[in-house]
DNA sequence: ACCGCACCCTGAGCGC
DNA sequence: TGCGCTCAGGGTGCGG
């Protein structure tokens, strides 16, 4: 589940192969909800091409292009984006790493998963987009328009403060993690970094949102981006699918003090982790440090 | 305005 | 062995 880490991961390891190259070529899947923009139109537009800078709105990558067009990219639950030449076992199914050794894992192949290769004017490695899920998404924005869905962001969550939590959670009866997922509060938190950070807070996820204190908005306000900048150190949480643009894997699932780890012991006081349903999402709490 | 929930999608895991 | 079921969840959109 890329959140803000692993998408502001993903836009580092991926600038040094974006940046400045031009794209020669484009080859995309067939048109479906992937694609904001259809295919038929990227390959039309994006040849051409040179891109200026690769940007990070929330979970949203913007890879700006010289003459001011945008593509957007947005990985969804299952997105990966990463540069020919660098293989990972998480790029292939468990049936498919089951049956090749290691040393045949060594070339990716875009697979039926692969819904966007970029090829370069210099020649050099691809960028591919896979997404088992489908539930990325790729748009190219024309000069000077936007896209709603973007408009609609709140600051960036590494912005986070008190003042604005307490504001944003004035009068509202959702419980608190319902409402840290919420894009348009704050941009780019996600299921895992709201249960870490409401557990550095030490509240209770299912807590109403109007009833915490200004204090406690300062206090999941500084965990918050204290996870999510933990998040970044580490490469990421890579629990499922995440792999960086390198193949390289995150660590922070390492660190993780509750989300998934559900009747396992709270490393804090021993306690077993609960698990809850909110907004149909899972919350992962520890009944004795949370309140 | 607010809030809960169905939907999109596919693979993993599990029971039978 | 294999079928069918459930679960996972970011974001959108709809209905109460």
């Amino acid at each position: 589940m890329p959140e803000l880490p692993e998408v502001e991961v993903t836009r580092r390891k991926l600038a040094p192969a974006l940046v400045s190259r031009t794209i020669a070529a484009v080859r995309a899947a067939k048109a479906g909800s992937f694609f904001l923009t259809a295919p038929t139109v990227l390959r039309r537009r994006l040849p051409g091409c040179r891109v200026a800078a690769l940007e990070r709105r929330g979970k949203y990558l913007l890879a700006r292009l010289e003459g001011g067009s945008t593509l957007l990219l947005h990985l969804g639950m299952t997105g990966q984006l990463f540069v020919e030449g660098n293989h990972s076992p998480r790029l292939l199914s468990s049936t498919a790493r089951a049956s090749l050794a290691p040393e045949e894992q060594a070339g990716f192949t875009p697979d039926r998963h692969t819904h966007l290769v970029l090829e370069f004017t210099d020649g050099g490695p691809q960028v591919f987009f896979r997404d088992v899920r489908k539930f990325g998404r790729v748009a190219l924005l024309p000069p000077g328009e936007g896209l709603e869905r973007i408009e609609k962001l709140g600051p960036d969550a590494l912005q986070a403060t008190g003042a604005l939590l307490f504001a944003a959670t004035r009068g509202k009866r959702v419980a608190i993690k319902t409402l840290l997922l919420d894009q348009a509060v704050l941009a780019g938190v996600g299921n895992i970094y709201a249960d870490e950070a409401l557990f550095g807070a030490r509240i209770r996820p299912a807590r109403p949102a109007g009833r915490l204190t200004r204090k406690q908005c300062d206090l999941l306000a500084a965990q918050v981006v204290r996870v999510l900048r933990r998040g970044i150190e580490t490469g990421g949480s890579s629990i499922s699918d995440f792999v960086a643009p390198d193949g390289s894997l995150g660590r922070y699932q390492d660190e993780r003090m509750v989300y998934a780890r559900t009747g396992e012991p709270c490393r804090v006081c021993g306690t077993t982790i609960r698990r809850l349903v909110l907004g149909s999402r899972s919350a992962h709490f520890c009944p004795r440090c949370q309140k």
